[in-house]
DNA sequence: TTGTTTCACGCCATATAGTG
DNA sequence: CACTATATGGCGTGAAACAA
């Protein structure tokens, strides 16, 4: 879905340079195309679309990536100086007239009391978009404040973004091992009665340190209620006491 | 040649050490 | 205090490396 060619719309002023940004998704109805026609040729099924679309970006032949039919939509973009654009709502409408996909359900708010607003309006809905979608990004409009407000080495300080809750399960914590890292740091690691949440079978989960233990009251034999950290890395949320029948065990390092 | 294992990757939380 | 830089952890995936 990224055109060939850009810029057929005339009079639309053409950088020198031009280059663009997006988040690559796999909609849900074409992951469960996939996942049928790769059950009736007997090949092992796919798990989530995340990591589907990963694995498809992955592919050396690009045959087999266009398959996939991956989407994209374009968040931002960085352009050669004669542009004269002056805020990234302008900027995303300038990228469709350029001919490239952008979200749909982008929104100008004027507070923070507007924001709120919408973020509670997509609690539900997001459940009917095409696409599995884990929160929104907010992002200050202005090019001139972004400026002024800079970046960390990894984040943007003009954006931030917005996560639903994401999915809980209850399992158990079978045991509780040390794993040794590369330069022989120690990690205890819950090991769980495997469970499945949001596409991903649950087994391990790091609980950091001994520290880490204590603070969140962790025993062998607890229940534990489990999610997936930014949609992706398996975290203990709490400890279920009330489930606690004696057989708990105390962990030491 | 075939089957298995290892690796890199993207994602984020948490921690430590160090800087200014 | 607000960072930067780095390390570590887990999952699913495809490719590469390895073993049989």
């Amino acid at each position: 879905t990224i055109p060939l060619r850009l810029f057929r719309k005339t009079g639309l002023k053409i950088p020198s340079r031009l280059e663009v940004r997006g988040e690559v998704y796999l909609a849900k109805d074409e992951f469960k195309r996939i996942n049928t026609e790769r059950e009736e040729e007997g090949l092992a099924t796919f798990a989530n679309p995340r990591n589907a679309a990963a694995g498809s970006l992955r592919q050396i032949d690009p045959k087999n990536t266009a398959s996939r039919r991956l989407n994209i939509f374009i968040y931002g973009a960085v352009a050669s100086g004669e542009l004269d654009i002056a805020s990234h709502y302008e900027m995303l409408n300038y990228l469709v007239d350029a001919g490239l996909k952008i979200n749909p359900n982008i929104r100008k708010a004027a507070s923070l009391k507007e924001i709120k607003r919408y973020l509670e309006s997509w609690e539900e809905k997001r459940k009917d978009l095409p696409y599995e979608t884990d929160g929104v990004v907010i992002k200050v409009n202005d090019f001139g404040y972004q400026r002024k407000l800079g970046q960390t080495s990894r984040n943007p300080r003009w954006a931030i973004a917005y996560k639903f809750p994401p999915e809980e399960e209850v399992t158990r914590i079978l045991d509780i091992k040390v794993s040794v890292g590369r330069t022989g740091a120690l990690t205890p690691v819950a090991v769980l009665r495997p469970v499945t949440v949001a596409g991903s079978t649950i087994s391990n989960a790091t609980l950091h340190n001994e520290d880490e233990i204590r603070r969140k009251d962790v025993k062998v034999g607890d229940w534990v209620a489990v999610h997936k950290a930014g949609d992706v890395i398996p975290e203990i949320v709490k400890v279920i006491k009330e489930r606690r029948d004696g057989s708990q065990q105390e962990f030491t390092m």
